[in-house]
DNA sequence: GAACCTATCGGAGGTTGCCTCCGCTTAGCA
DNA sequence: TGCTAAGCGGAGGCAACCTCCGATAGGTTC
């Protein structure tokens, strides 16, 4: 994109952008695109001019969101190592277990799949010193990767729980696994 | 149900059980049931008056699957304590991972819905002596409950891995968190 | 500030899937 | 062989998907 965008393309990118925003929150994955467009007050040609697909419009949404977990991770460095990783993970739980649209994003595909690779690479990226730090002062096991790690507990963030106090219990267990033997 | 089904009433729903297993098997939860029907050689209308509903059709094909890791269960009795366990939630992963459409149903909903009730009933029940005997020999963590490992290993088998032996890995990571420290 | 040009809009419309309803078919029985 | 109701199945109304292209209007140039 060289030159600028036009005025009226940038208000209908942003007011796409915010009210698929809502609609995920309030219905989750499966809203429609047209409902969509009309909060937005655009034709719905204009939102699949934006966006191709639905994938590209949830990404859209949620790589700002991703980005929130990125500066988490920067925060974690701050705390000690062992501590650093397992708040990080905790809260890439709870922020990602809310937004279903997201996390139902991530666990699909295999990965090569290419949308929602900008959100996995920003939070793998984001992960990694955390997890290195942690092996470095072994507290954790060495033999595991990030992807490894986040896969590990996207898993639980995916499945739904009656409470928050259950789904931290099992994110415990899960991380539990980390740590050497 | 008083008198016995008609024979091509159970020729119908035989029929159609067999094709929405195929079908789910490829495409998920999200299969066209007018492609089922198709599939079944019966009309739209057949599918519907037999499963009113698109859960009510996965759960019949699930139900006796699931019947199936109870079995495991039973047999996972005759190995060792902690093997016996650890090799019936390989099994659970492995053969639910292939099964997109039961374990979306499983994982969604808090569990109240009813609709996916009966499975998980059914694999918690099972699982659970294979936990009790391994929690009594002292090779798993007491303060854990069947329902927090079933979810746990349920939320991995809901990620989509690159290969098999990567999921194993992570399965590994995950159970690891069970035993005792 | 008018006129032009092209990036962008937006909805009509073809397609597909959902689910209901009801006239037709046929299994089971005497 | 004929009766009857259990069961069939697809037509049809609706909603969402996505494409395509004539209409519109932002930006630029004089």
């Amino acid at each position: 994109m060289q030159r600028p965008k036009r005025a009226d393309a940038r208000r209908n990118f942003d007011a796409l952008l915010a009210a698929a925003r809502d609609a995920f929150a309030a219905d989750g994955r499966d809203t429609s695109l047209e409902d969509v467009a009309k909060r937005a007050g655009v034709g719905i040609g204009t939102l699949y001019r934006n966006f191709p697909t639905r994938d590209d419009l949830i990404e859209a949404v949620y790589v700002g969101e991703v980005e929130a977990m990125v500066e988490a991770a920067r925060e974690a460095l701050t705390a000690d190592a062992w501590p650093g990783l397992v708040q990080w993970l905790h809260r890439y739980v709870a922020y990602v277990g809310t937004k279903k649209a997201l996390i139902e994003g991530l666990n699909r595909d295999p990965g090569s799949s290419g949308v929602f690779l900008q959100c996995r690479t920003l939070l793998y990226a984001a992960g990694r010193p955390l997890l290195v730090r942690a092996q470095a002062a072994e507290v954790v096991r060495a033999d595991v990767e990030i992807e490894e790690v986040v896969r590990l507990v996207s898993g639980v963030a995916g499945v739904a729980f009656p409470d928050e106090a259950q789904r931290d219990k099992v994110v415990d267990l899960a991380i539990d696994g980390l740590r050497p033997r």
